[in-house]
RNA sequence: GGGUGGUUAGCUCAGCGGUAGAGCGCUGUCCUCACACGACAGAUGUCACAGGUUCAAAUCCUGUACCACCCACCA
């Protein structure tokens, strides 16, 4: 790779590096910056002037992936944008330890486990090492918080060197920890004013609930999986007299079976309605319903509802006032109950009890297993299970099935306000604009409140507790909520007010709310908690709403939908006024590279073989919303434009470096009709640029500044470098003038994309004729900078075209591009003679013609290719 | 079953009514005051398929197939 050193002429100015090493420019750009407080947020500048990122706090589990940077570069090359608009960025940086994740870390890490009941230790140190499974140490919530602190500290720092490494132009004051004192306020508050307005209420009610983590979970977080099971061709009788067969993947919920339906107009079962079947084995007696909800396509045409299979075994049970009779426990396994008292009812309540007995306490898929040998015995197993595929509802971290259970959870009421939340959400813009759809689809298709209490110990927790009765019982009906000037609180181990701590579990006394919230109904509060709605009005007034919340499309369902939803009831307002979707990075056999691939390729490790430019360069050149393959070669791409940069910036020094340099050049300088040709089209295209980024398309503009650069590169600067060198004054200040203005716009074109290239090669130069220290707070280009340069651009092009076909002459005759060209004819139109007359000088020096034999006649048609022949000379 | 996006050169993608484009890769040539991590030139395509609208369709409409994702289905 390395070149032949012999052949390495000594070039450029003195004083400017030989060649670009990014390894070691990159780090040096980090640190400047952060001495130069150049991406510090200005609190005394008004909102107009302000642009707000509400910045998706990663999850604080180990490691960045290949997917981050993407998503993260995207953000920053928008907000790079508007830093350069004038604006004043706010730009923070949120750290989610506050889930699932850093909860199952800190235990492994350490070997702890969070018990909320123990009192805090100061001081305390875990035992150390990684203990067994089975030996957990057991530390109060608030020792474990400081655990979780301490680990995830040191996972911040190595995300924060990640970031600054990548460039982000984060304000790094602007810092926050979801699992934080301040959040887990802000998170409290939250639900003190939801409560206060009535948005936020408590039931006892069917909930989807995971059996591993033993916790309820949200729509949300449920996702399907297909896993195969068996249809069990169940007889059932009639009370009196006759019988039927339903048709169930799930017989070990024949326990827990309180209907029979059909659908309406089934003839087959219309003469059934009003009476009560009989349950095999357990023989409970059940009604028999008509119901929309059967399919008489499906299985047999009438199916048992039982509580709870899936939500719609809910909904009927809810519409009918059902009996519950809750088979399955918090566990996953069969709880006991007893058919002859309570909810369960049987014909013949000691044989139900000996079915079940053989049962209980079994999980739900060995009782699946046991209840289809049972049913068998019994004869009322017709034929052998027969085999199927189906969707089943899983926890989207969990392992086995969810299941509905009954139990006392904390609801956001969202199902009632389902209008105003579209309506919301249609407030905002979406980049791109297709992404809306899946919000509305979403909200449209919810059919639950929204479950933020977690039966978990690692979290937020309520700051509720409940009065204990004297007769022992928790008093769900008079929760007594926190004053908000304690919070946070913990009620685990603070004291509700008008108690002491002596009161606690005791007959009228208080019992604290044991529960934590899901980490969403936090991180739905990111841009408030930037804005620091909970203790700084004022800066919460100049802070929202944000105005980009840049975020995966997986996650519209939660993070923009309950961002959306709070900021709504809290505020009555949208949190932010664009939402920017990014894709996804996958591999190249199309598979989601964040979960599996991209974890082996580390961001560090591609830092060190590209540059944070190339990476850079890469997520650039993706549009919002789609997704990108892994393509290494991308950053080569990439790293040669950052070289390219280097070297044309360096060369244009070079040629400023002449009998110009020092000059102050500026518009009025710009004489030569080439010159203004070139400066005009890079103004049309400097406009187009402001355009295609107001629409959020910055890879539309990356792609055509890189075109337009390349071609700079390869036309005008061949063309005008020996005239700006060496040429007459007048021509060569022109020349000077164009290519410094066109050199400072091109940097600041790229700046977004490449923030170090362009901050080096700024450095040498520009400094001066723009009054910006750094690139990255100069003026995004305009048009208006060069507003009286204005030229023909039919001189640049016929120029460009015979330009070309004497280049292509030397390729065909196999001789160097600086092969002397003894003649030359161009025949062409008047209007395209005239316009190569006006830079006939510089045609001459950049294809090394001899004066003498040229000569241009005006025999063709302008709207034509000029038609070109070459006679070379000899060396 | 509903929704969204996609299908263009070997690969990765742009174009989204007016003669098919870029980069990578491939072939050949060339060291020009920067850059060989360069320059110049070249080969490479029924723009998924079928209909329709239009003077004109890769581009607009309808349908089909396939890929990806989201949602629903869960007896």
């Amino acid at each position: 790779m390395e070149k032949d050193a012999s052949l390495k002429k000594p070039a450029g100015k003195p004083g400017l590096p030989a060649s670009y090493l990014p390894a070691s420019v990159e780090p040096a750009l980090c640190d400047r910056w952060e001495k130069d407080k150049l991406y510090y947020y200005d609190p005394s500048r008004p909102r107009n002037d302000t642009f707000v990122v509400d910045t998706p706090p990663p999850t604080v589990s180990g490691e960045l992936h290949i997917g981050h940077v993407f998503s993260y570069v995207q953000t920053d090359i928008i907000t790079r944008y508007q830093r350069m608009l004038g604006k004043n960025v706010f730009y923070p940086m949120g750290w989610d330890d506050n889930g699932l994740p850093t909860e199952r870390r800190v235990q492994n890490l350490f070997g702890v486990r969070c018990s909320p009941a123990l009192p805090y230790i100061p001081g305390f140190k875990p035992a150390g090492g990684k203990a067994g499974l089975r030996d957990y140490e057991q530390v109060s919530r608030r020792n474990f918080l400081e655990l979780c602190s301490l680990q995830t500290l040191e996972d911040e720092k190595k995300y924060e060197a990640l970031w600054r490494r990548l460039g982000l132009s984060v304000d790094w004051r602007q810092n926050y920890s979801t699992v934080g004192e301040y959040c887990r306020k802000t998170s409290q508050l939250s639900f003190l004013d939801l409560h206060q307005k009535g948005y936020m209420y408590s039931t006892e009610a069917p909930t989807l609930w995971d059996t591993t983590f033993k916790t309820a979970v949200a729509q949300a977080e449920a996702e399907d999986r297909e896993v195969s099971g068996f249809f069990h061709d169940i007889k059932f009788g009639v009370e009196d007299g006759g019988e039927f067969t339903i048709s169930t993947t799930r017989p070990e919920l024949l326990a827990a079976c309180v209907a029979v339906v059909a659908h309406p107009e089934d003839s087959r079962y219309k003469p059934l309605f009003g009476k009560r079947a009989v349950t095999p084995l357990f023989k409970a007696r059940v009604p028999i319903m008509p119901s929309e909800h059967a399919n008489p396509e499906k299985g047999t045409g009438i199916m048992m509802i039982c509580t709870f299979g899936d939500i719609a075994d809910v909904e009927l049970w809810r519409k009918e006032k059902l009996p519950l009779r809750q088979i399955i426990g918090r566990d996953g396994k069969l709880s006991p109950v007893d058919f002859a008292c309570g909810p369960f009812d049987s014909a013949d309540p000691a044989a139900a009890n000996a079915a079940y007995a053989q049962l209980a306490g079994l999980y739900a898929k060995q009782a699946r297993a046991k209840t289809g040998k049972l049913l068998s015995e019994a004869g009322v197993l017709a034929g052998e299970p027969k085999p199927t595929r189906q969707a089943v509802k899983f926890y989207e971290k969990g392992e086995l099935p969810l299941e509905f259970v009954s139990s006392r959870q904390w609801f956001i009421n969202v199902l009632d306000n389902k209008p105003q939340l579209l309506e919301q959400g249609g407030k905002a813009a979406w980049h791109p604009g297709y992404m809306f759809k899946r919000y509305e689809q979403w909200v449209k298709g919810l059919n639950q409140d929204w479950c933020i209490s977690r039966q978990r110990y690692f979290g937020v927790p309520f700051p509720v507790w409940y009065p204990v009765k004297d007769n022992g019982d928790t008093d769900f009906s008079k929760p007594i909520i926190s004053e908000a000037e304690r919070l946070p609180v913990d009620p685990q181990t603070d004291c509700p007010p008008g108690y002491t701590e002596a009161r606690r579990g005791l007959p009228g006394g208080f019992v604290g709310d044991p529960d934590v919230m899901d980490t969403w109904a936090t991180s739905s509060l990111t841009p408030m908690i930037s804005s620091r709605w909970a203790d700084d009005k004022a800066r919460h007034a100049g802070l929202f709403p944000a105005d980009l919340r840049p975020q995966a499309h997986e996650i519209i369902r939660t993070w923009a939908f309950y961002t959306i939803a709070k900021a709504w009831m809290h505020e009555n307002s949208i949190p932010w006024h664009n939402v920017a979707i990014s894709g996804w990075v996958v591999s190249p056999d199309k598979g989601k590279m964040s979960k599996s691939k991209g974890k082996t390729v580390s961001p560090e490790a591609l830092l060190g073989l590209y540059s944070a430019d190339a990476l850079r360069y890469w997520a650039g050149k993706a549009k919002l919303g789609q997704d990108t393959v892994y393509d290494e070669s991308v950053f080569k791409v990439g790293m040669r434009l950052a070289t390219k940069l280097f070297n044309a910036a360096k060369f244009t020094m070079l040629q400023l470096s002449g009998p110009a340099a020092g000059a102050r050049l500026g518009a009025a300088d710009i004489t030569e009709p080439l010159d203004k040709a070139w400066v005009d089209h890079l103004k049309a295209l400097v406009e187009t640029s402001r355009e295609d980024f107001g629409n959020y398309d910055y890879a539309a503009v990356l792609l055509y500044v890189e075109k337009a650069f390349w071609d700079f590169c390869d036309t005008y600067l061949e063309l005008v470098k020996n005239r700006a060198y060496s040429g007459k004054p007048q021509a060569a200040r022109s020349a000077c003038a164009s290519l410094e203005w066109t050199l400072s716009v091109f940097l600041r074109l790229f700046a977004p994309f490449l923030p170090f290239i362009t901050e080096e090669a700024w450095g040498w130069s520009c400094t001066a004729a723009l009054k910006a220290p750094s690139v990255h707070k100069a003026p995004w280009p305009s048009a208006a900078e060069m507003s009286s340069a204005a030229g023909d651009q039919r001189v640049l092009e016929v120029t460009r075209k015979v330009l070309e076909a004497v280049r292509t002459h030397k390729a065909a005759e196999k001789r160097s591009v600086k092969w002397p060209v003894a003649k030359l004819t161009v025949e062409c139109g008047h209007l395209q003679a005239a316009a190569l007359k006006l830079s006939l000088d510089d045609l001459i020096a950049a294809g090394n013609v001899d004066r003498a034999g040229l000569s241009v006649q005006e025999t063709g048609a302008d709207d034509k290719d000029p038609v070109v022949v070459v006679e070379l000379g000899s060396a």
